[in-house]
DNA sequence: CGCCTATTTGATAGCCGTCAACCGGAGTGG
DNA sequence: CCACTCCGGTTGACGGCTATCAAATAGGCG
């Protein structure tokens, strides 16, 4: 398969779920996409709102979020290229959370025709996306776990070392270090907390040592004293079963 | 169908995710089961398992929860009567969490065989798993909201709030009046607080009218009242479409 | 009646939110 | 080329919400 097809993260993704044969491979990467470019900060779905076709992110960065009645908003997941951003909208009609660009990004947009259609094709594809729904299931918990009972520094620290494995996968961190595109603002939304206490909460973990920053890129000199700081165990990613290529 | 089928609430609630056709109902309600009885508080799955059978809780209460580093444990999920417990370990090997019961319980034990077969035999019942695992992964985002970004009482709230409207739908709900049987520490574990806090402001919400208590039964006066204080929309809980009968 | 667990209440400490100001870089327009 | 603006990052002071520690009370079950 040629890399550069816009849906090679994806489908590279989706293999790290199940053993997809060729011909799932080709199934997918032949797909019939529009290509969509957006601005950071861009709405691409409302909560209450029904998409009509499915999009995948290419390239760049994006979330979901929710809003309290108070105006404060929790980013419910972070996305990386290749991760799809409304697969679970095959099943339900009605958006329960806001998706939105961080930063300029690439979308596909997929029919759900189209996609059903392959699901019903082959059984492995099937399979694929419910792993990959149940995979953001299984980070969602995490998340309540992180924000719900760990300290500041652990809430970070865990986000980091889960963002650089999964961007790992996509060959995204290279001796250490990864851009991580996000205001202290978004990270304080991720982690529930404000943007000034991020700030001064980095500062502290770069004081001792466990990452370093220039700007929005992080480098880790001790991944494990990350992960023991952060209480980081990947099995919630459910990467045990490591795709080949795409 | 007779009406005391183990079975007929999960069949209920998944008649509410999706419109299941007499036969599917059939199907799920003829599907082979055993029957066990557990006590309060026993380990039903452990974080890293492959459990074997899946799981419908028949009576009683369960939760799935993850502990921390430093032994803190947070509930990611509560769940009632007809609720499965692992459909997720259809597609997914390995158990990410801990699943556990809160009080004395009955469970329905399928087979993944049987459950996969009718599956595959009925799309309808294919749709209304994918269904089930999706609106728990949307409960879960609104618990990280609700964590991440709500005061104590509001988280309290909020639950309170999901519990009732969960329970209304198997009848469990009596003019407003309604038992959990969860101590206060289970709730503190559940909206990240201690039982302390729970229990202080529990007090408070009830010095202000929002709700009064008997013991674990609670009634809520004025539910406007309490979902205005919680934020609280049922959207996420999709039960847009009524299921009928089981 | 006695044990054990859950609930309740009090006192104290600390993490983190809030408010505010300042700084720095990128982009814009004169 | 420089002044201006804006947004994001940084730092400081202060307060409040919630955790922690501790002890007393109540309730369930043998």
């Amino acid at each position: 398969m040629t890399d550069i097809s816009p849906l090679t993260h994806f489908v590279r993704k989706l293999n790290g779920h199940v053993d997809l044969s060729d011909e799932d491979r080709a199934m997918l990467l032949g797909l019939p996409y529009s290509e969509r470019d957006v601005n950071a900060s861009a709405m691409l779905t409302r909560e209450g709102e029904a998409p009509g076709s499915c999009t995948i992110l290419v390239r760049g960065f994006a979330c979901r979020h929710k809003l309290a009645l108070n105006g404060n908003r929790q980013i419910v997941s972070l996305h990386i290229p290749g991760d799809p951003l409304d697969l679970q909208h095959l099943y339900l009609d009605c958006a329960d959370h806001n998706v939105q660009a961080l930063t300029r990004a690439s979308l596909a947009m997929v029919s759900r025709g189209d996609l059903r259609r392959v699901a019903q094709q082959s059984a492995t594809i099937a399979q694929a996306f419910a792993v990959s729904n149940l995979v953001e299931a299984s980070i969602c918990r995490e998340w309540v776990l992180n924000v719900g009972r760990r300290s500041a520094r652990q809430r970070l620290a865990h986000l980091l070392c889960e963002l650089a494995t999964r961007l790992e996968r996509h060959g995204l961190v290279i001796e250490g270090c990864f851009e991580l595109p996000f205001s202290q603002e978004q990270l304080g939304d991720a982690t529930g907390m404000t943007a000034v206490h991020v700030n001064r909460t980095l500062g502290f973990m770069e004081d001792d040592g466990l990452i370093s920053r220039k700007g929005r890129s992080y480098e880790v000199p001790n991944w494990t004293a990350l992960k023991d700081e952060a209480g980081f165990d990947p099995l919630y990613l459910h990467l045990n079963q490591q795709g080949a290529a795409a």
